[in-house]
DNA sequence: TTGCCAAAGTAAGTGGCTATTACATATGTC
DNA sequence: GACATATGTAATAGCCACTTACTTTGGCAA
C-alpha cells in the first residue's frame, strides 16, 4: 500500500521502456525454456513489474512472442547479409558461407530459432513476418544467381535456392534438435557445407 | 481380454481400456492444436473421464505426449520399411522412396512429425526414442549401402545418409510450416527428390 | 458364492497462468 | 498549474496441471 515504505533504492513508478526490457527478457526466457516453456508472468517477475503491466504494451501472449521472432529474423537476414559479403575464396564461397551462416544461428539462438518456424498459425496473414522471410529468401536467390550463366531462369534459381535452403534448414534442426548422436566439428562442418554447396550448384 | 465392449448402453464406471483411448485422443488433440495447443483436461473431456482420470494411467503431461511421440516413430519407421520396399524404378528408387515417405508422413501428420522432433529435453537419457531413432537412421544407411560401391567405408555410408536426411528434414519442415509459398505438386516433389538423391549419391 | 484388495474411477482443492477490470500515479503539453 | 493520457497496480475470473481423499468395480482366493 505504502509507496514510499517498499521505495529501497528509487524504484521508479515507471518503468521507461518496458516494452523493449519485456521483449529482450522473453528472448532470454526462449532461449532458457523454449517458446511455450515459460509463462508471461514470469517474464513480468524477472522484469520487475506486475504480471498486468506487459498488456499495457501487448494485446497477449502471441504478440509478445512474435515481436522477439521478428526481431530474430531481422538478426538472421542481416547475419546473412554480412556473411555472404565477407566470404572470400572460391565462386561458391559466399554460398557455403551463408549455409555455415545459417547453421551458426541456429546454434546460438536455437530458441528463437525453432521460434521463428514454428510460428505457423497466422503466418500467412502476417505481412511483416512475410516481408522479412522473403527478404531472406531474396539473400540467398542473389547469391544463387551470381554463381549461375548469365541469363539462367528465374525459375531454377528459386529451385537451387530451395534445395539449398532444404539442405541447411534440416542440418541445423537435426543439429539444435540433437536427432544425430555425433558432434559435428567447425572444420567438418564447413566441408559439409561446400560439399553441398557444389552438388547443388553442379 | 474379453472385456464388456459393448457397454454403450450402462456407462461403465471402468473404461475398459483409457489409456490406448487416451493416448489416440492426445495424437488427435496434437494435430488439432500442436503439442502445446491443448489440455489434458480437455483430452480426459472428449474421453468422457474425469480431469483426473489420466493421472492414473500416466505419470504427467509430458508422459502421455511422450508415448504418442513414440507410437509416431514406429509409424514412420514402419512406413519407411515399406517405402523402400516396393520401390521400383532405377537403382536410387528406394533412396527418393524413402524421402517422399518422410515428406508424406510430415505432411500427413504434421503435428506429431513436428512433436517427434520438438522432444529435445531429456532425449538422451531416453533410451527408447533413441532406440527408434537409430532404427529410422538404419533404414536409411542400409538402402545407401546399397548403391554405393561394395566396401565402402562406412563413415562414407553415414555422411551420404545423413545429408540424404539433413535435405528431406528441411524439405518436411519449410513445407509444413509454409515457409515458402510456392505449392509442390506431387510429380514436381518427385522429381526434386529423385534429383538429390542424384545429387547426393554422385 | 462370498469377501476382500488392488486397480481405476470421482470430486474437491492448491497454486499458477492468461487476461480483464477498476483504480492509482506519473508525464508532457497548454 | 491543470489535465489528458500513458503506464503502472491490485484484485479477480476462468482455465490448467497435478494431488488428495474417497468410491466403485473386477478379479481372485477361500
Amino acid at each position: 500500500m505504502e509507496q514510499s515504505a517498499k521505495q529501497t533504492q528509487k524504484a521508479a513508478y515507471h518503468h521507461g521502456d518496458l516494452r523493449a526490457h519485456l521483449i529482450e527478457t522473453v528472448r532470454l526466457l526462449v532461449e532458457e525454456k523454449g517458446a511455450d516453456g515459460f509463462s508471461i508472468s514470469e517474464a513480468a517477475r524477472r522484469a520487475g513489474v506486475s504480471s498486468a503491466a506487459p498488456y499495457k504494451h501487448f494485446e497477449d501472449r502471441r504478440e509478445i512472442v512474435r515481436a522477439v521472432a521478428l526481431l530474430g529474423i531481422k538478426r538472421m537476414r542481416q547475419q546473412m547479409d554480412d556473411a555472404a559479403a565477407a566470404a572470400t575464396g572460391d565462386r561458391l564461397a559466399p554460398i557455403t558461407a551463408l549455409g555455415l551462416c545459417y547453421a551458426r544461428f541456429a546454434r546460438t539462438e536455437p530458441g528463437v530459432f525453432r521460434l521463428i518456424f514454428g510460428l505457423t498459425e497466422g503466418r500467412d496473414e502476417d505481412s511483416e513476418m512475410h516481408a522479412l522471410g522473403t527478404a531472406c529468401e531474396d539473400v540467398v536467390k542473389r547469391e544463387v544467381r551470381r554463381v549461375m550463366p548469365e541469363g539462367t531462369d528465374e525459375e531454377e534459381i528459386a529451385r537451387r535456392a530451395y534445395m539449398l535452403h532444404m539442405f541447411v534448414h534440416g542440418h541445423a534442426f537435426l543439429e539444435i534438435d540433437g536427432v544425430h548422436d555425433n558432434e559435428i566439428s567447425g572444420d567438418v562442418e564447413h566441408a559439409l557445407m561446400a560439399d553441398i554447396a557444389a552438388r547443388v550448384m553442379a
